[in-house]
RNA sequence: GCUGGAGUGGCGCAAUCGGUAGCGCACCUGUCUUGUAAACAGGUGGUUGCGAGUUCGAGUCUCGUCUCCAGCUCCA
């Protein structure tokens, strides 16, 4: 080093677009140190140490602490730490990996007894005696045997280095690639100040120079198991997960955004508002709707029914249950049951609660000849299925058991796939926004080459679907996420995800392309030529399941549905008893032209009744008293505390009326 | 399904070392009722999720089971 400076060499480099001369042995840190933001350094592209010495020619660009790939760093080092801490109180524990990711990291240990929350609380106060130490990350190459002899105690370890090089796209799911990557293996040191080595971690880096600038800014979240290396055969590890953040008050407007979602749970919100509820009695995973719930679903069902029929779908009827053989017919038994509740046996057959709505459809299909003049033939029906979803998956309206599709098919010839895919992508956008959802990004399930025994059909077929819905998701514009092994069983398919008014996302529509049901079914069409063709058919389900939407509207909105969904659109407040029949009157006016009324004429003093309707979160509260009756008005409170007196009665009903048809949130 | 945590009137919570269940809201009754988030008084309601066990005695300890919560694995 010293001697690369005496010879003073000079080299040329690209500091963040500007072309700079530096002496040969100059380090990331020596460019950018002065600044405490910059935490790393992006190497021609790559992600590197401070410590880094840049080479001729390298293009470099300071990385900070509260950029993406910086959070993800300084989330990473803060793991290091969480498994540095966990090892100091239990030297046993055996260290799993520890990636970060959105939000925070997590870190998976293999301990002799789980974490208790006491635990957790504890780990929190060594980690930052680490901290405060200003421990500082120094990165080392090693050899793969030098690794085995240093981290004999460490089998996930090893297990790992064993793994290099022939590392699976699903362990960098599982965040391995964090540990090791495809060249040199490093391991990773955190000495304290007097240069004595606390710890150290097989890691592929970067990591932020010191632990000084993780703060106060980190917090240990929970504890859960998780399979080693995300399958379910393997051990279960003790996975603690953590957040970490740039400063203090990032951690505390996290800490505020996780107490607003919990504000918004559906199954919070739809208790206070008597919207639903999932009775023990009926069994886990099965809702009802309330009278209000109820308007809410009939609101939406009622709508989405009518924009169906407008888009040319037909509104068709199926039971819930049917033979076994049908199943088998669609392939769902052989490759579903575990998913399907158990069978009923009955008059010497086996009755199924159907899953799927498609079995059903396609009967309708081929109840008669079909000709090529009939397609696209869309049949569509909110469809009852059942699942037999796993204990632990079950939550809420989201998870359920039994639920509603808004489900559709198109039967086409597959040169119509592409315009009827973009059709259906296009109603659902537009339903959505209808709703007041408008941030959406698209996600494409395809097969997964390395269990093809989990799919059907040939790899033609899987590869012609496949390309047409890609096709169609590059031509919407839309951001495209691969997902890659998510596919149906039967075809690969596109999901809209949608982002809620707190920026989470939900998965919506999904778009499937199926080539497979067609042939097991043996559907056919006659073709102008007078042939027996085989139609192609495209499942859309644009909400997914009703339920499921309800819940998402509902912490969307919060509970404050817009006029058209909400369940009482004008409550009535009298500002005493005497106004009772007056404001009833205006009600009554309003009822009859469809909106839905409720008057307050509890034995409750008018500021106990503001509270309620407040809480209630109607929309509209309209309240009369003595001057609006002498005046012929009416005054509107609404659910942001604002006040509008002395509307006339028309105009008070003309304002209503205008935002449900609208569709306007208020 | 797996790991951990938790189940106490409709909801939110309390009950010390194991000593026989209490509060607020809601609900019911009565007296009230005049302008923007809680009038006052009284009252009803619980086999402490369910079933065993330990104990003189169990909300509390043990086992089983069901349900819920967090996560894993799955998925609309």
């Amino acid at each position: 080093m010293s001697g690369a400076r005496e010879m003073s060499a000079q080299m040329t480099i690209h500091v963040a677009g500007d072309e700079r001369s530096v002496a040969e042995g100059t380090t990331a840190a020596d460019l950018f140190g002065a600044d405490r933001a910059v935490v790393v350094a992006r190497v021609n592209g790559v992600l590197v140490d401070l410590a880094h010495a840049v080479a001729d020619g390298d293009r470099v660009e300071p990385v900070r602490i509260d950029e993406p790939d910086g959070l993800m760093v300084l989330r990473h080092s803060c793991a290091h730490v969480l498994a540095q801490a966990v090892q100091q109180v239990n030297p046993d524990a055996k260290l799993g990996i520890g990636p970060p990711i959105r939000d925070g990291f997590y870190y998976d240990f293999d301990v002799e007894k789980p974490f208790t929350p006491e635990d957790l609380k504890s780990l929190e106060k060594v980690m930052q005696r680490i901290i405060n130490e200003g421990q500082t990350f120094h990165r080392r190459e090693v050899s793969d045997a030098d690794a085995l002899v240093e981290l004999k105690d460490e089998p996930y370890k090893c297990e790992l280095v064993g793994l290099k090089g022939g590392m699976s796209h699903d362990d960098e799911d599982a965040g391995a690639s964090v540990e090791v990557g495809a060249g040199t293996l490093t391991i990773y040191d955190n000495l304290r100040k007097d240069g004595s080595r606390a710890w150290g971690d097989l890691c592929r880096g970067p990591h932020i120079p010191d632990t000084k600038l993780l703060g106060n800014a980190f917090k240990v979240m929970r504890s859960a198991a998780a399979y080693w290396r995300g399958d379910q055969a393997n051990n279960q590890l003790q996975r603690v997960y953590g957040t970490a953040w740039p400063t203090k008050a990032d951690l505390t407007a996290y800490l505020d955004r996780l107490a607003e979602a919990e504000k918004r749970d559906h199954r919070k919100v739809g208790a206070e508002l008597d919207l639903f509820s999932f009775p023990d009695e009926l069994g886990s995973g099965l809702a009802v709707f309330h009278p209000k719930g109820g308007v809410l679903k009939r609101e939406m069902e009622d709508y989405v029914r009518r924009r169906h029929i407008e888009e040319g779908f037909e509104y068709v009827g199926t039971p819930h249950i049917s033979k076994e053989g049908l199943f088998h017919t669609s392939g769902h038994l052989p490759y579903y049951k575990d998913t399907m509740f158990p069978p009923m046996e009955f008059e010497g057959a086996d009755y199924y609660l159907k899953a799927m709505n498609c079995p059903m459809h396609n009967l309708i299909f081929r109840s008669r000849g079909r000709s090529y003049r009939e397609l696209p033939l869309r049949l569509f029906e909110f469809g009852s299925v059942y699942r037999f979803e796993k204990s632990g998956v079950v939550h809420g309206l989201t998870r359920v058991r039994g639920m509603t599709q808004d489900d559709s098919h198109s039967y086409i010839t597959p040169e119509q796939a592409p315009a009827e895919i973009k059709h259906l992508l296009n109603f659902c956008l537009g339903l959505f926004r209808d709703f007041g959802l408008d941030d959406f990004y698209l996600e494409l399930s395809t097969r997964d080459d390395k269990h093809k025994d989990k799919f059907v059909g040939s790899d033609e077929d899987w590869q012609i679907a496949t390309k047409v819905l890609e096709d169609a998701c590059v031509e919407s514009g839309l951001e495209l996420v691969p997902d890659p092994g998510g596919a149906a069983f039967y075809g690969p398919k596109v999901s809209v995800q949608a982002r809620d008014a707190i920026g989470r996302t939900w998965q919506l529509s999904t778009i499937q392309y199926d080539f497979n049901q067609p042939k097991g079914f043996q559907l056919e069409y006659t073709a102008a030529d007078g042939s027996r063709q085989q139609p192609v058919m495209i499942h859309s389900a644009k909400f997914g399941s009703i339920e499921r939407f309800i819940g998402v509207l509902t912490e969307h909105y919060a509970g404050a549905f817009p006029p058209w969904l909400s369940p009482v659109q004008v409550l009535g407040i009298p500002v005493a008893d005497d106004f009772n029949d007056y404001l009833w009157d205006v009600l009554a006016q309003m009822k009859s032209q469809g909106i839905r009324v409720e008057l307050d004429d509890s034995d409750d003093r008018f500021p106990k009744k503001i509270r309620n309707a407040s809480k209630s979160k109607v929309p509209f509260i309209l309240i009369a008293g003595a001057e609006d009756m002498a005046a012929g008005a009416v005054s509107f409170r609404y659910r942001d505390g604002s006040q509008k007196n002395g509307v006339p009665v028309a105009e008070a009903i003309e304002e209503v009326i205008a935002a449900i048809r609208d569709k306007r949130q208020v």
